[in-house]
Order: structure tokens, then sequence, then C-alpha cells
DNA sequence: TAATTATGGATATAATATATCCGAATTAAA
DNA sequence: TTTAATTCGGATATATTATATCCATAATTA
């Protein structure tokens, strides 16, 4: 079982949008240059990002990627949806029915029992994903950071942000 | 996120072994034939599910495959960690640290808050499959079985297993 | 000794993840 | 209206992993 890193990128892609002022933006570029890692590839995550409705983009001069909501209505999961999509990750192929001893149609009308433990192992997971929002990551993020850093955040944020008055 | 495949059939394989006689035990080949997949990439699994001691084997004539120890105390973790192993489903590759306005080290004294949601998730994935055992597999299988299906199983084991006197 | 059976390694192929690039569409400002 | 900035979607290339098979070897029993 793996997760992609697109998702650890984008988390932390909207970690540090939740950090923008109202109606500020990131631009791709910027957002690389941030986080350290290549921009084109993090271009893709955005991308899934915005499909998915958690982020919002402007094209053309002074455009970027901003949070589509309020960061407290954002959670991992979501993050991870967005990226990894929502089929589950056990794949029945319904063993049951093969071979010479193998399940009658009418012995099959509820899920198989491995497949079932295993989605609701999934929904487990979820769940406890779903119960993380931005907000957590952000202010436990900000609890341990020194005072000068998260001056330099602010500063950066300043000098990148497009959209500030 | 996504399971392979292997776990689906070690996860039935064990299911059948799970049906047994004390001391029988089942060759790859029959075991191939009754849940209806391919040899040789079956005994790859079953290898796996050796190494983690869930299977015992036996080489030579009437040799094969038996569970290491009761039923009740395999659960679909155990199979599911035999198979993909336990590295963690989410890599942290402490993009926290990077750019411009990277974290310090004393900033990172604790583990990253998104890796460590991603690790609270997995367990409770983990403590869901671990809560299944075996034994409620084979219970709920044998409860939506016909009986004309229990009598097959139950010949077709008498005819393939082996250790039985 | 002969027959049977799991083991480990090597290998081949398919699928997926990772990473990059480019033209087109969009937008704000000059 | 032009220009520069910027995201979007598609195409592509490469690396890694999953899937599947085969074979020589070791072990075991009759």
């Amino acid at each position: 079982m793996k997760i992609g890193k697109g998702v650890e990128w984008a988390a932390h892609a909207c970690a540090v949008l939740a950090l923008l002022p109202q109606d500020a933006a990131l631009s791709r570029d910027a957002l690389a240059e941030y986080l350290g890692v290549p921009a084109p590839y993090l271009a893709k995550q955005l991308q899934a990002l915005s499909r998915a409705n958690i982020v919002m983009t402007q094209r053309g001069v002074a455009g970027g990627y901003r949070l589509a909501r309020d960061a407290g209505l954002i959670s991992l999961w979501d993050i991870t949806a967005a990226l990894e999509g929502t089929t589950p990750s056990f794949r029945c192929t319904e063993i049951r029915r093969n071979g010479p001893c193998g399940a009658s149609p009418g012995e099959c009308l509820g899920p198989c029992d491995i497949a079932a433990a295993f989605q609701h192992a999934e929904m487990a997971f979820r769940d406890a994903l779903s119960a993380v929002p931005l907000t957590d990551i952000v202010s436990k993020a900000t609890d341990v950071a020194f005072e000068d850093r998260k001056g330099r955040i602010r500063d950066w944020i300043e000098q990148n942000a497009t959209g500030l008055s």
C-alpha cells in the first residue's frame, strides 16, 4: 500500500495557501520555490486540486492559486482523494466464484467477506483523514515555528503573493 | 493508494487452509486449482506467508501448506503485512525543511504534522484489519454457503489434502 | 533411488508513478 | 489592442513497481 508523493506536495502547498491573506494568490513558480520542489510536476498536482475544487485558479497576469474555501473546510482526505482518486485500494476479483468449489450467484448476494473487511478498514483510514482540517496542520506548524521564521514567512508572502493591495 | 492482488489471493488461500483438518496440507497446485489462479504466481504469495510464519510448509511427497497457528490467531492485517510489508504508505520527504522559509532542525524535533496525520490514519486502517481473524472470514463464508456446496468442499478437501489418515 | 514438492533466483512483461515540456487559452495591464 | 504573465491540457519520456513465469536446487517420503 503506497500513497503517491503528489499527496505530500499538494498538502504542503495547501498549507502555504492557507497562510495567504484574503484575495491574495501565489503563482506556480512561487509555490514551487517556497516548497523547494520542481515546478512543472507541482503544476500537475495543483491541476488536480483545481479540478477537485480545493483551490481556485486565475490565469493571466497576477494570477495564481488560492484556496477555494475556508481552510477549516478542507481536510487531508479531500486533498488525498483529489490526487489519488476514490477507487477502493482493495480490488476484489471475486475469487470465491472460481475453481471446482466456486460459489454460485445465489451465494454471492452480499459482498465478499474479505473485500468487506478491507472496505471497512479503508473507511476508518478515510475517516481519520477527514477529521484533520487544514487549519489543524497550519496551527500546529505555527506552534513550533520560531519567531524569526514566522517573520521570514510573512515577508516572503508579502514579496511573492499577488493581489495584495 | 493500492493494495496488490497478492493480498487477495493470500487471504483466500488462508481461508481454505483454515478448513483443513488438523495435520492435513494442500500442495501449491491443489490450492491454485481450488482458487482458480495461476499456480506459479500463487507460489510467490505462499512463500511470503511462509516467511511471515503464517503458513507452515513441508517439502517432498505429500507435502504442502497448512496454517502455522490457529485461524483465530491470524488476522487480515497479518496477511496484508506479510505480502505488502509494513513500511508506511505515506512517505514524508521533509518538505518543511525546503525552500527560502524552510524549518530549522530545532523546529523539526517532532514529526511533520502532515506525516503524523497520515500515520494516525494508517494505524486506524491497520487496527481495523487486525480486528478480523481468519475465523471470522471462514464463519461468515460458511453462513451463506448452500448445503450442497459445503458438501462439495468437504469432498474436494478429502480428495486433495494430504496427511489425512 | 525415484518421485514429489517448496524455495530462491532470474527473467520477462505490463502497469503505474514520476517528471518534463509545449502549445493553447485566459487574463490583466500597458 | 497589444503584450506579458499565467494556468491548462495533452503529449511524451523515464523510472519504478506490479504481475507473471520458469528453472535449478534442496528437501522429503516411499
